[in-house]
DNA sequence: GGCTGGTGCTACAGAATACGTAGCACTATC
DNA sequence: GATAGTGCTACGTATTCTGTAGCACCAGCC
């Protein structure tokens, strides 16, 4: 596991160059991790009551793609066990909002 | 593949809702997704340069993804077969920008 | 005409990843 | 100690991705 989480400055699937863009995309670009960093947008999150805002997601990838957040340092677990963001997690959140506000407009435009 | 693209307004992977959002999460986080729409930010690329580009990625996906984004209307082949984003996709594009910045200053305070 | 090289893309087998169910360990509450 | 809830792993199955091969098409050139 610890070899393939996807961090910026050395080479990621995908990417020799290790450019911080393309860590994120790998990153990024693996199911449901949007979708979590997504859910704990608004504060910690427990591991059950989190699979079920993400629709049931099963737990086993759900525990890798913590695994891999956690590891890539957007999110920590405090003493509950609960998962939350990171500093740079709610950064990245923050980062992540013009995806809402644009998939709101290609809702708008896209035929029903 | 015509039902299992992710659009706006109908339930998707994941989320019965047929928001938006869920849509895009869907839409984006699959593999090379989002490295695809990057790549195609600054015009029209062909199949195999956009391949190359993407570091080699295989045909397979390489052409699975570019039905999707086509289908979603992030963007269309012209004439001479180059695949180029839509209004839609370079709005999306735009809105993925907050993103490569944020991906520097995560780089910038992940230990190597 | 026929050869060469480039492009767009599909086929197919094997590898990696995700899914779904079951269930274990732990804690709290009764 | 029985019950219920939580965090998470195990494991078999299904889906997805990868990598190589190769076909169809076009342009340029002889």
């Amino acid at each position: 596991m610890a070899a393939g989480t996807p961090v910026p400055g050395r080479p990621v699937r995908g990417s020799q160059s290790g450019r911080p863009i393309m860590a994120a995309f790998d990153l990024l670009g693996r199911r449901w991790a949007l979708r979590v960093l997504w859910e704990l947008r608004d504060g910690p999150v427990g591991f059950r009551a989190l699979q079920e805002r993400c629709d049931d997601v099963s737990p086993t990838v759900l525990s890798a793609r913590l695994a891999e957040l956690r590891e890539a340092g957007l999110l920590w677990q405090d003493e509950s066990k609960a998962h939350q963001l990171t500093a740079t997690g709610r950064d990245l959140s923050r980062s992540l909002k013009p995806l809402l506000a644009w998939s709101e407009r290609w809702a708008a435009e896209t035929p029903r």
